[in-house]
DNA sequence: TAATGGCCGTACCGTACGTTACGGTACGGC
DNA sequence: GCCGTACCGTAACGTACGGTACGGCCATTA
């Protein structure tokens, strides 16, 4: 069990946040060291790619599941969520940011950090008395819900969306259609290229699908869709 | 490296098929030991689950890699395809019929198996000069895309479904539609509970919302859908 | 019947890893 | 100057695992 860390950041790791400097210099190695994924993650290798001691290791996560905790927290703590519900919301700026976050979502899902974390999850996953794939969920996939439902809510407020589904459902479909079999696959070893094109493709045809859906006007006009695909999520 | 077995079963583990009775139940008991998930995988494990010698596993398979690179082809090799590509198609059966590969998907992949199986491939596949992803991707996801190809090119063939987009990509926004998030979800760990009647549900759902969307035609005629998600693959 | 060969059970070896312990160093406080 | 603390580097220990070797059992076959 990970102990609280002995240093003057009491109780670092069960927050997800405040590592001390130093702290967040070994976990960011530790991470880069799992993305790099030659081998295996062990103490001594992270200790000796971030150049601190086992001892050290051990002083301040505790144990080894916690140091990949550690590491699983210190990303999402990285993920942030400018909501900016906005209101006035016309279908145009809906289907921008809407594909925006589809743009996001797959840029991130697609990233050699996100692949690297998810594994790691899910390789722990199977034996139980580790939560490293449900800090991975509520900082994933849950994060991401949390973060796209006030547009979706919104839309639904100004009667550009179907009133009579959650939020929630909306947001199952809509992440069916922008990710489709594309993590799966990354994480499953194939070397499917997605550039930044591809992924801006895939981002509009997803949105394009999802108002086609649910949006209340049967309109099939497509209107311009500006494609905002900068990567605003940084992690996880 | 995976050696050829010295049996009577020539390169039995190329083929995906053609274990010898043993040799399938020594696997099936891996296989179950896998899906207990109470510990790793060990070649010793998998020796006294089956009550046979390591010396056998090492002569069989080769590998430890190569033993678990069995157990996926074994399970693959459980997976058929009753295509039936049937001509006449109407837009009931068509939906009946994707509404049933749905269930049966939702099925597969919410099953101990599909979920211990696709775990260990992933926590495999970071490492390289391991194959089990691809085995898997390939036995799975890519043999789900064979398996309903045919359907929906016949939907397209019979002016159902519309014809300007490639039947790879229908399925793959099926497949998005279908699975959502469950798999992810369930890879890392979450409880999330998919009954019969849950599953259900989601196929008819995501039938409806596929049909709307590459329906040829407009009406948003809801036909009944006889609800069919029997089992109808019972493994990977 | 005797020999052969496949297979089981077990003991064994080398290695890698988690974990702990210890020596040495830097630094702030008294 | 001295002490306590935090940290680095490394060594050491116990365990678990992959892989190998060997003796014994049993069925098939000459």
């Amino acid at each position: 069990m990970a102990t609280a860390p002995q240093t003057d950041m009491p109780a670092a790791e069960t927050r997800g946040e405040g590592f001390s400097k130093r702290q967040c210099e070994v976990l960011d190695a530790a991470l880069e060291l799992l993305v790099s994924g030659d081998d295996r993650l062990s103490m001594s290798a992270i200790a000796r790619a971030a150049s601190c001691s086992k001892e050290t290791l051990y002083n301040w996560f505790g144990d080894s599941d916690g140091v990949l905790a550690a590491i699983v927290r210190r990303q999402a703590s990285k993920v942030r969520m400018p909501t900016e519900a906005g209101d006035k919301l016309g279908i145009d700026e809906l289907r921008n940011r809407l594909e925006a976050f589809a743009g996001d979502l797959l840029t991130v899902l697609a990233g050699n950090m996100s692949v690297a974390l998810n594994r790691l999850a899910i390789s722990h996953a199977g034996s139980s008395k580790s939560t490293l794939g449900l800090i991975l969920l509520e900082n994933g996939r849950f994060a991401m819900g949390r973060r796209l439902k006030p547009l979706i809510e919104a839309g639904q407020r100004a009667g550009l969306l179907v009133g009579d589904k959650e939020a929630e459902m909306l947001f199952r479909t809509f992440f069916g259609l922008v990710v489709r079999d594309v993590q799966i696959r990354l994480l499953l070893g194939e070397r499917l290229g997605v550039d930044q094109t591809a992924i801006a493709r895939e981002a509009a045809e997803a949105t394009g699908q999802f108002v086609r859906l649910f949006s209340t006007s049967t309109s099939n006009a497509t209107s311009n869709t500006i494609s905002n695909t900068g990567a605003r999520i940084r992690a996880i």
